[in-house]
RNA sequence: GGAAAGGUGGCAGAGUGGUCUAAUGCGGCGGUCUUGAAAACCGUUGUCCAGAAAUGGACCAAGGGUUCGAAUCCCUUCCUUUCCUCCA
């Protein structure tokens, strides 16, 4: 959610924003519904501040024993309740269809995010380590993990339908192992808090994130008002709602491991074998809330800290900008990690990390105080996977595969899967 | 799933129809005193909206309602605690 006061102050901003991000939203009506909304408090305050001096004078009257006279004062009061009444209630329609306005005008894209319409215009702005080469014919990580038995797709497939898989054996074992080793390296070496939060979330919590009421269509619905999270973020993020945090604990880093659940509906076909588009799937997630001034600085770092998990299992990737149309509704600047996987012979997207700035403070009511007596502010919001299993895991096979059918575990995660090589 | 009690400022806690502009205590901030600190004393201390400002309006879990007037009465929802039931 946007300021009011922007779409008073910088309107050319707010459309332009839109524009760059190819959204078609309702802007005209926020700044209709706004000013109709102000002249009409205007004038029932005005009523509400005669009535509240009526009132109080026949509270007097009555103190004193002059009934008569209250009683007359009483008669007077019939029309300025009727207006009021009536007031209250078109206040009440202009605030629900401002709200509900108000809740679908996307973020406005920073400065440093490039323009373009989808993932094709993204920038490139760096890479890790070079694409590994092999003399031997590579084989994607779905048969790999059928010749090992990591996976059994067939019997995932069965107990809950296409995109739910089942690891068993060593793949399950991996699956925990890449959980704790990132859960660990993001607490214990990059200074974040761990956080273990429900899995299902209210209403509340997903319009607090953004993902309501635009993406209500994405999410799997666990009953009458609770919700399958597709991200940790927003139950982390949902945690402070309605809060206001104490300056001296930010930025305050959060780090979490949930299972994610997505319905992907909309992109059938794609991608349907092995790992890459599942509909429940594990990730760490990061989540930071900074002071305004820090909050771009704070997405480097948390980039960097989602990047050095790669660097750590000596996986190749890039960084990419991603541009204001492939960004989406939420953000202000994102930056996408795509490791590669040299079996299907693409960089699959593993992290997102962005900066919301106030876009989700404001929709969630997390502020922080510069100084005791200090007015409450926004914070900024950012998120970032740390990373996502399914892509890590079959990039990890991809680019551990031996001539032999076998792979090796790289070094680092050796203590947590507890073998050095799967064979088959 | 059943029963009962309850939800008031940063916290504790009074308030059951009219100076509630919410008592009091703790905590926070400022001051007096002190070499400094503590103690004591004095003052101060919520959020949101409209307005250039003066000021006005709203907020006692949330949303409706009754009334000239609601923290207080009524309805609905949510949540908490305790007990019972069930359960890993």
């Amino acid at each position: 959610m946007l300021d009011r006061q922007l779409f008073r102050t910088e309107l050319e901003r707010i459309i332009a924003g839109a524009a760059r991000k190819h959204i078609d939203a309702p802007i005209d009506e926020v700044v209709r519904l706004d000013s109709e909304r102000r002249a009409l408090l205007l004038d029932l305050e005005a009523k509400k501040a005669e009535m509240n001096k009526v009132s109080k004078m026949i509270g007097q009257l009555m103190g004193q024993g002059k009934k008569d006279e209250a009683e007359a004062a009483k008669a007077q009061t019939k029309e300025l309740k009727d207006y009021i009444s009536a007031g209250e209630q078109k206040e009440r329609e202009i605030d629900a269809a401002l709200l509900a306005a108000e809740l679908v005008i996307p973020n406005i894209p920073h400065d440093s995010c490039p323009d373009g319409v989808d993932e094709n215009d993204n920038v490139e702005i760096r890479q890790w380590s070079a694409q590994p080469s092999f003399d031997f014919e590579l084989k994607p990580h779905w048969e790999l993990c059928e010749s090992l038995g990591l996976v059994d797709f067939a019997r995932g497939t069965k107990v809950a339908g296409s995109g739910f898989i089942a690891y068993t054996g060593w793949g399950a074992r991996l699956q925990r192992a890449l959980i704790n080793f990132m859960i660990d390296h993001q607490t214990l070496k990059n200074g974040y808090k761990e956080v273990y939060p429900p899995f299902l979330v209210n209403r509340a919590s997903m319009i607090g994130t953004g993902n309501f009421p635009k993406f209500e269509e994405d999410v799997y619905r666990a009953d009458d008002d609770l919700w399958m999270i597709p991200t940790a973020e927003v139950p982390v993020t949902n945690l402070y709602r309605d809060e206001i945090l104490n300056s001296d604990d930010l930025t305050l880093k959060l780090a979490a491991f949930t299972a994610c659940f997505r319905k992907e509906a909309g992109s059938a076909g794609k991608d349907t074998r092995g790992l890459l588009r599942v509909h429940e799937f594990d990730k760490v997630e990061m989540v930071k809330f900074t002071k305004p001034e820090d909050s771009y600085d704070e997405l480097e770092s948390l980039t960097a800290d989602a990047e050095s998990v790669l660097q750590l299992l000596g996986l190749h990737y890039r960084v990419v900008n991603v541009c204001a149309g492939d960004m989406g509704f939420k953000g202000a600047k994102q930056y996408d990690i795509e490791v590669w996987a040299p079996g299907v012979g693409r960089y699959l997207e593993i992290s997102s990390c962005s900066n919301f700035e106030t876009f989700q403070a404001r929709r969630a009511n997390i502020r922080f105080r510069k100084a005791a007596g200090e007015k409450p502010e926004y914070v900024h919001i950012l998120n970032g996977s740390g990373l996502a299993c399914p892509r890590l895991f079959a990039s990890l096979l991809e680019v551990y595969q031996q001539a032999d059918g076998s792979v090796l575990i790289p070094e680092p995660l050796r203590p947590y899967v507890g073998t050095d090589r799967f064979v088959p």
